[in-house]
DNA sequence: CTATTGACGACAT
DNA sequence: CATGTCGCCAATA
């Protein structure tokens, strides 16, 4: 289903949504799935977001890498997790070894 | 139209 | 803390 909307043009309304609302994700701040399924008005569409992020076509204009799961720990990203990773750290973002997230609930961008 | 698929989440064990 | 199960939902086959 393609409708023509805001700047995601060929992309479905449910995508468009969401990128649009990880493009406004500031440098060293993160959100989660979840927020991003709440803001764009369907709390339970979890899964739906994290797929549309995995076939995010502007990779160089949206920031996904800066959304991570809930539960603290980094999250897929389609260039693999260990990239996503190195990204997060570069913007200064601390992650443990375990692949947890560092003072997670002080860095969660809240919607 | 039905079935399957995940970059997920909450809860139980 | 580590796994497993079930629910969720848009997209796709």
């Amino acid at each position: 289903m393609k409708i023509h909307q805001g700047k995601f043009t060929d992309l479905s309304v449910f995508i468009s949504q969401v990128l649009a609302a990880v493009k406004k994700i500031s440098k060293g701040r993160i959100t989660t799935y979840k927020f991003l399924a709440r803001a764009v008005g369907q709390p339970k569409a979890i899964r739906a977001v994290a797929n549309a992020l995995g076939k995010n076509p502007y990779l160089i204009k949206i920031p996904c890498h800066r959304v991570v799961r809930s539960d603290g720990r980094v999250g897929g990203y389609c260039l693999g997790a260990n990239k996503k990773i190195c990204l997060l750290k570069k913007e200064g973002i601390k992650i443990e070894a375990g692949g947890r997230i560092k003072n997670f609930k002080k860095v969660i961008y809240k919607f």
